[in-house]
DNA sequence: TAAGTTTTATACCTATCGGTACGTTACCTC
DNA sequence: GAGGTAACGTACCGATAGGTATAAAACTTA
């Protein structure tokens, strides 16, 4: 019954070239036609595929947090509240100013896409952030090992608020090494 | 010799409107359409008195460091380190979660204008970056009172990714008793 | 009042935006 | 092979982007 010309593209390789695209010149800051040029497919493929450029951005987001952005989710499972942190301080300045990768963070990126067409993608950022500081705020409860001024939560936010800061340094053009003493003095001021 | 039809409108608060769609929509999610609609004024005048899109958004730029922006200026006038940092951290919170002000920092938004017809406006609050930050470690530099494990570089470095931080939270739709509670921890963190 | 000057308003320009109609091509099943 | 199905490439859509030509309007100086 089924059929059908078959797809001459591997759809999360395309998926991965938009990433790229997305997170290295911001959502408003692509166009259609930059898309089907690194995808390497065009517009209607794109569309029978991905859906419209916000459904393909939610895609290319999920992409971003399962690959780029599973450090946060791996920190958790570091066995101390102190090896948590430390590796989601580390772990944003790698990701925000790696060598391979465009700087900065796709998420800390689309919750400055402010313009009429973007509502939805600034919404799915702020949702995923949200998610992910909670996630932090329940591990943190869980620790025994951290400077007991902090409530878990405040800490949470904290923490959550100096990886944005590192990704706007990242943006704006720091290196990986100045970025990596930000952090290190990050966690000192925190954890000593 | 002089003369000529006078003006109708008057610069400055232009000027201002103009900064509120900037720093509410973005460099990239504001349109000539927003904006004049916004000054009161059509695009001819607009390009008379202040240039093309991007010369405009400079003009604005300055503004709001003159206005708004003024409290990174005016902390480092503070008598002790302490000081100047609290203020510098408590500034920032004000600024970017202001009731009547759009949420987030225009300077660190135009960070994240990256597409190609917003590179000069990238580079333009790049570059404001580096001077408030160079003259944030200046300042610090002849601070006595704060912590010795800091270097006034580092130090410097560190208040200003906080304070990014600060901004995209803020962006993100943090309120500003939250922020706030966020800017006490960090000084905690940072001062004692 | 006439000349000169600058701003105003309208109407328009080209390029590009996101998105789609449509006919062709390539595959699977029978 | 024939028929069905789905992806492909091209060519196009209306809307809007940033930016400007042009001429009427409002002022100053002479």
């Amino acid at each position: 019954m089924p059929g059908g010309r078959p797809r001459s593209f591997d759809a999360d390789a395309a998926l991965d070239r938009a990433l790229e695209v997305f997170w290295r010149h911001g959502y408003e800051g692509t166009s259609l036609t930059d898309l089907t040029t690194a995808m390497g497919i065009n517009k209607p493929s794109l569309y029978a595929a991905f859906g419209n450029k916000e459904e393909l951005f939610a895609k290319v987001l999920a992409r971003y947090l399962d690959g780029p952005g599973a450090y946060t989710a791996d920190a958790l499972d570091a066995s101390t509240g102190r090896e948590v942190v430390e590796q989601l301080i580390h772990g944003a300045v790698d990701l925000t100013a790696g060598q391979n990768t465009p700087h900065g963070c796709l998420c800390v990126n689309s919750v400055h896409a402010r313009g009429p067409d973007a509502h939805t993608v600034r919404q799915d950022a702020i949702a995923v952030r949200k998610a992910g500081e909670a996630a932090l705020r329940r591990r943190l409860e869980q620790a025994t090992d951290l400077p007991s001024r902090y409530e878990p939560a405040a800490l949470a936010a904290l923490i959550h608020t100096i990886s944005d800061g590192i990704a706007v340094q990242a943006a704006a053009g720091r290196s990986h090494d100045e970025l990596r003493q930000i952090g290190d003095s990050a966690l000192r001021a925190l954890l000593d």
